[in-house]
RNA sequence: GGCGACAUAGCCAAGUGGUAAGGCAGAGGUCUGCAAAACCUCUAUUCCCCAGUUCAAAUCUGGGUGUCGCCUCCA
């Protein structure tokens, strides 16, 4: 598979240091709020690269963080008075149900900042000794200059950072370029630890260097997040942890683009944001996570209404096609006929073009072409009717490439039809022999009412829910 | 000022040297009691502009134009 690196702006081999386990580090959520559209974006992408690794059977340490010491979540512990603790566990529990929603996968660890303190303590500690960071004041701060690869992720210049600084000169740092490692209690700060420097917290940037040396090791395969991390955020975790470790602290950087709405980024100081817990009211999970996808993951996509709608309607054209194969499944019978043995077989050009999509550095736009063109075959091989086998047959290629992308899963506690329903269905069935076509609109008519879609096909009534 | 990305139909979007995938929307048709779903046909002689390289360019080079981003908390 090949990757495009940020570190050498280039697509390359993803080649694992350990042959069979994939090491991945996705920078996770403050969790102060639930989270939007935006950030929802390299949640579902690397998940879709997570679930594509294991598809082609390698074993992936997925670790995600929760940054749950922020001044964001003070700020809102105060707006609503409770604690700190209070507003990062509520949200992480709401990150979890949205995750949920976008079919987006626990991660094999979700560490917290708050309980990797003893690390992150003893991690600065460490770059003091090594000298590459100083205390003043309670504070410590991160030597910038001492570290000569500094800008290599980011292809910034250090000079160049500085005559462009707009950061005001802090008397406490020796230079303008060195940033917080750690920093002491302010007046109220309700988040603070004891420490060698006094009472303090954690600057921003070493929560990432510690957890992940911690979970995955001092050098890891991919270090994954949104652009608008790669400076500062991404690089000052390299000058700290390959200051720390002496080695490459990852082998592959992935960005995503940015979502954004008129053109305009998203994000939460600007305000122009949409949550995904809003977007779910009206939209299914799936409509999202397809939305997500439809792009190149490097790519800015817009988010509207409009695009939403086309999303939806896309994934519908999906469902229908897996809907018409279950429906043939299950009332079909029969085994392969020779001519379906040899459609069948031409079908597994679809699988070979979704996967080649999948290994040039994540196309998933393209792999969605291929699904559509794959279903555009069965259905049109499958239009006047097809055997059991060959419905089961289709039907499991089509789950195996959508299940990928974490697309057209099945729903849960699929309500089923209760009695009351079949009952209606039945009498429709009475009233259409009769030809009783208003009685049989009718029926049909209430049912839609209650999200339940009839259609009649050669092979007998479809039932479709939701 | 430094670093970078993008520009393909009404909309979204792949394609990075060999003659424009796919989806949405739209038009017509087939099937159907009517629908729905599905299928068939149509919808970019052309890929922001100009110049160049080449037998061949949406794809490479140079120069424009436009949009966006990072350099400050941000996915």
């Amino acid at each position: 598979m090949k990757i495009y690196n940020t570190l050498t702006r280039k697509k390359e081999e993803l080649i694992p240091i350990d042959e069979n386990e994939f090491k991945i580090y996705v920078c996770g959520p403050t969790v102060y709020n639930f989270f939007h559209i935006g950030n929802a974006r390299p949640f579902v992408v690397f998940d879709t690269l997570r679930k594509y690794l294991q598809y082609r059977g390698k074993n992936v340490k997925f670790v995600q963080n929760f940054t749950d010491v922020d001044d964001k979540i003070i700020n809102k512990a105060r707006e609503e008075g409770i604690t700190a603790g209070e507003v990062s566990e509520k949200y992480i529990e709401e990150y979890y149900k949205d995750a949920k929603s976008l079919n987006v996968e626990k991660a094999t660890a979700h560490p917290k900042v708050t309980e990797n303190m003893d690390e992150i303590i003893a991690f600065v500690q460490g770059l003091i000794d090594k000298g590459y960071a100083y205390e003043t004041n309670g504070d410590v701060y991160y030597s910038t200059r001492k570290f000569e690869d500094y800008g290599k992720l980011s292809k910034q210049n250090i000079e160049d950072l500085e005559s462009g600084s707009r950061i005001e000169v802090e008397d406490k740092k020796q230079d303008p370029l060195d940033f917080a490692l750690w920093k002491a209690q302010k007046v109220d700060d309700e988040l603070a630890w004891q420490s060698p420097w006094g009472m303090g917290r954690p600057g921003w940037h070493i929560e990432c260097s510690v957890m992940s040396t911690k979970y995955l090791g001092e050098t890891i395969d991919i270090h994954a997040g949104g652009q608008d991390l790669t400076f500062p955020h991404h690089e000052n975790e390299i000058a700290q942890t390959e200051a720390q470790t002496g080695k490459p602290f990852a082998n592959y950087w992935m960005h995503n683009g940015y979502i954004t709405i008129d053109n305009e980024k998203m994000s939460k100081s600007k305000g122009n944001f949409f949550t995904v817990r809003d977007i779910l009211k009206e939209y299914d999970g799936e409509v999202i996570r397809y939305f997500l996808l439809s792009g190149h993951y490097r790519n800015p996509i817009n988010f509207s209404q409009e695009l939403m709608e086309q999303a939806k309607n896309a994934l519908a054209r999906m469902q229908n096609a897996k809907n018409n194969l279950k429906h043939l499944a299950e009332n079909g019978s029969g085994s392969l006929s020779e001519a379906e043995a040899k459609s069948f077989d031409t079908l597994s050009i679809y699988r070979e073009k979704f996967i080649s999509a999948m290994e040039d550095d994540l196309n998933t736009a393209d792999a969605i072409s291929a699904i559509f063109e794959l279903i555009k075959e069965i259905n049109t091989v499958t239009r006047n009717g097809s055997t059991k086998e060959f419905a089961e047959k289709c039907l499991s290629l089509l789950d195996e490439l959508t299940g990928v992308l974490g697309l057209l899963r099945e729903k849960e506690a699929d309500e089923g039809i209760d009695d009351e329903i079949q009952q209606l269905v039945d009498e429709r069935q009475a009233a259409r022999k009769a030809k009783n076509f208003a009685r049989s609109d009718e029926i049909r008519d209430i049912l839609k009412a209650k999200g339940i879609t009839l259609e009649d096909t050669p092979q007998g009534i479809r039932i479709v829910i939701g």
